[in-house]
DNA sequence: CCTAATACCTGTAGTAACTATAGCTTCAAG
DNA sequence: CTTGAAGCTATAGTTACTACAGGTATTAGG
């Protein structure tokens, strides 16, 4: 099965930019054009950009990704590497999951603290002037 | 007291770049300098950036930031707006929760189900090829 | 008082991973 | 045969910083 651009984006799940895009920085290798210079996507190419967004969303980087596709290219060779980089993986998501859990817990606290008073006795002003009371210095959950 | 930028930094828990760049776009103004042109911090303007850097660690974007203190600048008015922003707040956070949960026991099936064999027969690699299974197009966690 | 090591200054460019725009061409339907 | 949607390229914008280059200020030691 052939597919344009627009199926391909469709079923993979994804914006017609982001394929060009992926194109573009050679995640993916350039497909067949058809007489008039559109692009053409085979069964193959739609279920490897598939892959990619799967990946994506699962939070694996571009790079991770990079890594993942030239592995999935070498069958015959043992899948450790792979395992190596989704274990990495699973180790973030639980960081960001412990990070998130904790300021769901402090959002609450200043939510239920401030029942709709004045702005100079908020608690959520106050509670974000003041860094003190929090000794990590929780970073941006990138 | 007076700080230099890098004792503001510090205090603040952020880069000298950083601050710079918040004084750029407007999110703080332009402090006093010394006759040497150096910035110089009141202790108000680094409690200002200490409220940024937590803000921004529980996940509030600059344009959240941006709002929140100009509300936080008239301390008359009702906190209602402020209020409403932490709860926007809290609810991304549960689908961050959430989202990151169902990531997490993806990624434990295909680490478990990956026992060091070939990468021709690895279940990561299957299981991201394959969208089917997963109904829910679940985007990238922003 | 001089020097060397820091810390600061501005301005610009780079990062990730797209997203959007402009201005054009191609294709499919009626 | 025309019209509107979808495709093409190239370029710029987004968020929130971070890094670099090339220069000036400050401070501690000798």
């Amino acid at each position: 099965m052939n597919f344009s651009i627009g199926e391909a984006a469709r079923t993979a799940g994804c914006k017609v930019q982001t394929i060009r895009y992926y194109e573009q920085i050679g995640l993916v290798s350039a497909v067949a054009r058809t007489a008039g210079n559109q692009r053409v996507y085979s069964d193959e190419s739609v279920s490897r950009l598939a892959f990619i967004r799967h990946a994506r969303a699962l939070g694996f980087s571009l790079d991770d990704v990079r890594q993942m596709l030239s592995l999935a290219d070498k069958p015959a060779q043992s899948c450790e590497d792979i395992d190596a980089i989704a274990r990495e993986r699973l180790q973030e998501v639980n960081n960001r999951i412990r990070l998130l859990t904790s300021l769901k817990t402090e959002l609450e606290h200043m939510i239920s603290a401030c029942a709709g008073g004045k702005i100079a006795d908020c608690r959520i002003v106050q509670a974000l002037s003041d860094h003190e009371h929090c000794d990590d210095d929780h970073l941006p959950a990138t």
